[in-house]
RNA sequence: CGGGGCGUAGCGCAGCCUGGUUAGCGCGCCUGCUUUGGGAGCAGGAGGCCGCGGGUUCGAAUCCCGCCGCCCCGACCA
């Protein structure tokens, strides 16, 4: 499904950096803000969502401050996704974020899953409340109890909703983005009169989930269907993506779930169909979160800190001023006019701070700022400037008569680049087992997703976990040959199915 | 909740063991000058309820008791 951003400028200068410049070693190693990425992930990515300001512990336990960068990063996610998820026939709604605590007792799998994440009110206006309020850690309960009322016959059928809003789970860990107590997201949920159109809906929308993640985020995933101890609490079936981040670990980023009846039953939701006979509508529901923005780095970020995927990054290009007078300045400041002409369709930004220009090429890179500009008297004397793109900082002359055909091009080659980085990463770091000990041995001395034939039973997740800390991620593919054993137990296998460690 | 660590300037820390002038260092911040093609240099300056409460003492950042908060590691999750 070719999505909106799918096109490329194909033919455009296509080979514009067979002539780049080497990389002169020197140049490399520079960032001492933040850890080793290759000595202590964690700290490298703390490190570097705190320094390149995309995020900021809070006052409070376990929930962020999201600074303007990561923000501006988090909108250039969920404009596209919101222009997806309309074009697919989708509304948004506004439904409360306090949810009566009986809303959620009604569908016992749902309350078993979230009741430990619950945050509650249990007072207002200075009274205890006769009946606590929980903090919405998902709107599936409030948007059935509503819709229960606006649903009447098939012919009201299907209800697409869409929200976007913060919902809050009590996680005894926290990470930046990854996981805390609060967090953004967009949650669809929809009513069908059949199965099949709410199956379909599921596959949809995870099919826009991938489309998010791979052409616009270029981190490539793994999608299919989680087993039954990874679904969503109150599923048929969950649905997901799964990228690997650079420690070899599998992220999920976008879950798509079919309910079947389970929820229209719970909340006594029915419509007359076509027959006159009262029915359950068939619901999913789908989400993808700020998570997103942490995928982003993990996934691609190296030792010098992020690198943005064009199409999200919030400056695709800093144009480093280099000036030793106010007579070059000058100079600079009028050959702008016409560079910020040449890129009026491109998110530029030139950095005029008082500080040296060594300095601020560092903090761009750090920040993941796909390609800059150096514009100095040398470039000027010969009508020229410097571009040196984030990917690999290797460097080439540009004339600036050409700079609205160069940038472009080179945008769209760093999107390509980056998601094929990713997905040969990915496929370097991936194997195909067959047993146990096979499984065992890999997980004690690499990382990575392993594929293996599975027969589905839950008796070996909890053996591989038990042994390996990896989980089941998604299942590949329905079958698995015939006469194929499971890889973990030797019965026959129905499935094949993806393990990682996961976050 | 179990185990480990930490609360001293915006950030990172030293000082505490062995109590005693005005609580110190690095980064950052402000001012000025010189600099500017890969994280500048010099000079000057501002900034502190030493987590909170109690105790011991002539005297507490330092010793004792209690509390609070945060971070890291083990059972849940987008």
């Amino acid at each position: 499904m070719p999505g909106p951003g799918r096109t490329r400028p194909a033919g455009l200068i296509p080979h514009l950096y067979s002539q780049a410049m080497a990389v002169d070693e020197k140049e490399t190693g520079f960032v001492k803000d933040i850890r080793k990425q290759s000595a202590d992930f964690p700290g490298w990515y703390n490190d570097v969502v705190r320094k390149a300001q995309l995020a900021d512990y809070s006052p409070v336990r376990g929930c962020m401050v999201i600074r303007p960068y990561g923000y501006a990063i988090w909108e250039n996610i969920r404009d596209p996704l919101d222009a997806l998820i309309k074009q697919t026939g989708h509304e948004n709604w506004y439904f409360p974020a306090l949810i009566p605590l009986s809303f959620l007792m009604k569908e016992a799998e749902h309350v078993e899953g979230f009741q430990p994440e619950f945050a509650m009110v249990t007072r207002g206006g200075g009274k205890d409340l006769e009946e606590p309020l929980v903090l919405r850690p998902t709107s599936e309960t409030m948007i059935a109890s509503v819709l229960r009322d606006y649903i009447q016959s098939y012919r009201d059928l299907p209800v697409l909703t869409n929200q976007w809003n913060n919902v809050f789970r009590w996680e005894l860990r926290t990470r930046l983005f990854l996981r805390t107590l609060e967090f953004l997201w967009q949650e669809g949920h929809t009513f069908h009169e059949t199965a099949a159109e709410a199956e379909e809906e599921v596959a949809r929308m995870l099919d826009v989930y991938r489309q998010i993640a791979e052409d616009w985020c270029a981190v490539p995933v793994l999608a299919g269907r989680k087993s039954d101890t990874e679904k969503f609490a109150g599923a048929q079936y969950s649905t997901s993506i799964e990228g690997m981040m650079i420690d070899g670990k599998a992220l999920q980023m976008g879950t798509s779930h079919y309910f079947g009846e389970n929820f229209t039953r719970a909340y006594d939701l029915t419509f007359t169909g076509r027959n006159n006979e009262r029915q359950y509508p068939h619901s999913t529901s789908w989400g993808m979160t700020t998570r997103m923005v942490g995928a982003v780095v993990m996934a691609h970020g190296d030792d010098s800190g992020m690198q943005l995927p064009p199409r999200i990054a919030p400056v695709q290009v800093i144009i480093v001023p280099i000036f030793r007078s106010d007579t070059e300045r000058t100079q600079i400041e009028n050959a702008l006019v016409g560079v910020k002409e040449e890129l009026k369709d491109i998110r530029v930004k030139v950095d005029w701070r008082e500080e040296r220009p060594g300095f601020k090429f560092n903090e761009w890179e750090l920040k993941g700022v796909p390609i800059r500009l150096e514009i100095g008297p040398r470039d000027l004397a010969k009508g020229e400037a410097t571009m040196v793109r984030r990917l690999d900082r290797s460097k080439r002359t540009v004339p600036l008569q050409e700079l609205s055909l160069a940038i472009p091009a080179m945008l769209e080659e760093v999107q390509l680049a980056l998601f094929k980085r990713a997905r040969d990463f990915r496929e370097q770091h991936t194997v195909r087992l067959d047993s146990l000990e096979a499984l065992v041995k890999f997980f004690e001395s690499s990382i990575g997703f392993v594929i293996t034939p599975w027969c589905g039973r839950e008796e070996d997740e909890r053996t591989v976990k038990d042994r390996t800390t990896a989980t089941t991620r998604v299942i590949l593919s329905g079958s698995a040959g015939p006469d194929t054993p499971c890889a973990v137990c030797g019965r026959p296998a129905t499935v094949e199915v993806s393990w990682g460690k996961s976050y």
